[in-house]
DNA sequence: GTGAAAGCGCTAACAG
DNA sequence: CTGTTAGCGCTTTCAC
């Protein structure tokens, strides 16, 4: 067991009182007794308790921020930003990974409550469960991130996903393809819907132009280049030119089943491809993908910051939400040379 | 304020050590009463604390993982088998990232301690610290994750390095390379420098065989493209044939470099690459990397499973060294068809 | 089965 | 400046 304050205390030859005056204000301590209590917490490794600390204080300086997928460099770089936001007023994140499990992101969110985060970052899986509107109620501060607030309940931070899937598409049609497989899923993921439904709308306007939907299961490079197969097989009864991947793990899946077809497809040549989210790692690909670039660490700092003035103490604040804009970034796999 | 155990106390009409039996051991309570118990719960939302509940129990039930690098998929999918593993213990992982810099690492080190963690996994930047060491001896138990303990003294899980090493350049060696690049760095990680070691000691049994050292600051996709064009920029003086890097991140940012020099440098032909981890991008890549992998997500575990035998409560047995074999993977960027 | 009471380690008044 | 004391919310004896 590790000695507490009181031990401490007893070595000095000093109250308790004024060992935590030691610990959190220094200044209130004569030179003498400084020194005293200094050599005691040396000689007996004295570490103070954060745990007790935090149970007196009633909240913890850590903030919880729940993904859909550590694995995914696009969260890790939102984490990061939000990491450096949240260091500057003295909170850290604790990343935990909800893996686009409903269940284990409720784990995390309970977790969280019990152990009375200073706060909740949550991309969250579906719509915003009852539980966790019932976390909020209780007074937890509750930013969504990467993703709107359906009834504009919590604050926010996220990118037009809508105008995203629109660019993209957009840039599929603009370069001539109008035959357009979307590979994402699943729908239930809103930022994905959304991505899709722009798909939808930028063909809507152009002549002869159709989004198909291959809706998976998952987000990952294993699941396009699953999806991608699956395109491939369609390929006798549909001529796809285009397809637009809902992120950068799913491109970089579907490039993988392209080049390793029986007959491998030339990229952009027969079809053209276009991710989502710019990964540092679409622009390494065996063709450069593509992609609509999300400010991500941005979106992290933001979402702190949103975090922070929620904390307030009165009457909470009409909900901020904070919409950024997509960027397309053209590269080889949509044709540039 | 969250309701207590009080309030629901009075509500219910019970005692507090009725409630706390209630969540507890329900068992020990009769139906009647955990039915007013449970009524009061609901109406007024109580969720118990876990700050208060751990202070009592002494010890946490997370256990901290400290990596050099989140944005590295190689820790992402160590974190996630740890977590697996962890959780059939009832244990959860809090990933915090050092991003290479010891100060952060101490930092982070030090919250765990005074959080009373279970126990810290950590990947150190550098050799272990003198703080550690103290933080270990008073009690905390601690695994080093991807490295070997230098002087024996932590539990620790790996893969050997330099066989890895030796591995990578035997491969370019195998292939009629002999000028080969290494870049990696800072040679001040463990890991690095034992594959450069590796590879220095494979090139010295081939005749004309050498292996130069391009030391860089980060294990990262930037800096394998820095790297990368240092390299290029020496071709004229040396005539280098194969680059082995140290990750799989540098490799990409290597490939990068070579694809966008001026001109463009052909991947095995020229130059044949190598890298190490084999991230799933790897596979991906412009050139799909020939790479060393290591089982990710077993050293993940395997790191729980030692950390948990370490925390019995009588003495510490002798430090468990587990060491596993890395496999080589032969892909187009040496070569393979 | 249930209640009363004693802390876990710390901080924040409040006296002195 | 320093000591005393009363909790933070919970669990756990120990009686009844």
């Amino acid at each position: 067991m590790l000695p507490s304050v009181r031990e401490v205390a007893e070595l000095a030859g000093v109250s308790v009182g004024t060992v935590s005056n030691y610990l959190n204000r220094p200044d209130r301590v004569a030179q003498a007794t400084r020194d005293k209590v200094a050599r005691a917490i040396a000689t007996l490794g004295f570490v103070p308790n954060g745990v007790a600390r935090q149970l007196r204080a009633g909240r913890s300086m850590s903030i919880g921020l729940v993904v859909l997928d550590v694995g995914n460099p696009f969260f890790t770089d939102v984490a990061r930003g939000a990491e450096m936001q949240a260091a500057k007023a003295g909170f850290n994140i604790l990343l935990a990974n909800s893996g686009q499990d409903p269940v284990r992101e409720q784990e995390y969110l309970d977790l969280f409550e019990n152990q009375r985060a200073a706060g909740l970052l949550l991309s969250p899986f579906g719509d915003p469960s009852a539980r966790l509107r019932e976390i909020r109620e209780r007074g937890m501060p509750v930013v969504l991130v990467d993703r709107g607030s359906p009834d504009g309940a919590y604050p926010s931070v996220s990118v037009d996903d809508f105008a995203g899937g629109r660019m993209a598409a957009q840039h599929l049609l603009d370069i001539g393809r109008r035959k357009i497989a979307f590979v994402g899923g699943p729908l239930t993921i809103r930022q994905v819907a959304d991505r899709f439904r722009g798909a939808v709308d930028a063909a809507r306007s152009t002549d002869g132009a159709r989004v198909d939907l291959y809706e998976g299961t998952a987000l990952s490079v294993d699941e396009g280049d699953r999806l991608g197969r699956e395109v491939i097989r369609e390929l006798g009864t549909t001529k796809y030119d285009g397809v637009f991947a809902a992120n950068d793990l799913l491109a970089l899946g579907v490039l993988r089943a392209l080049y390793n077809a029986e007959r491998p497809i030339a990229v952009p040549e027969e079809i053209a491809l276009i991710g989502y989210d710019d990964i540092s790692f679409a622009a390494s690909a065996v063709v450069p993908i593509s992609s609509v670039r999300q400010p991500r660490e941005l979106i992290g700092a933001t979402a702190v910051d949103l975090l922070l003035a929620e904390r307030g103490e009165g009457e909470r604040p009409p909900s901020q939400h904070v919409v950024y804009v997509p960027e397309l970034v053209a590269r080889a796999s949509t044709g540039r040379p």
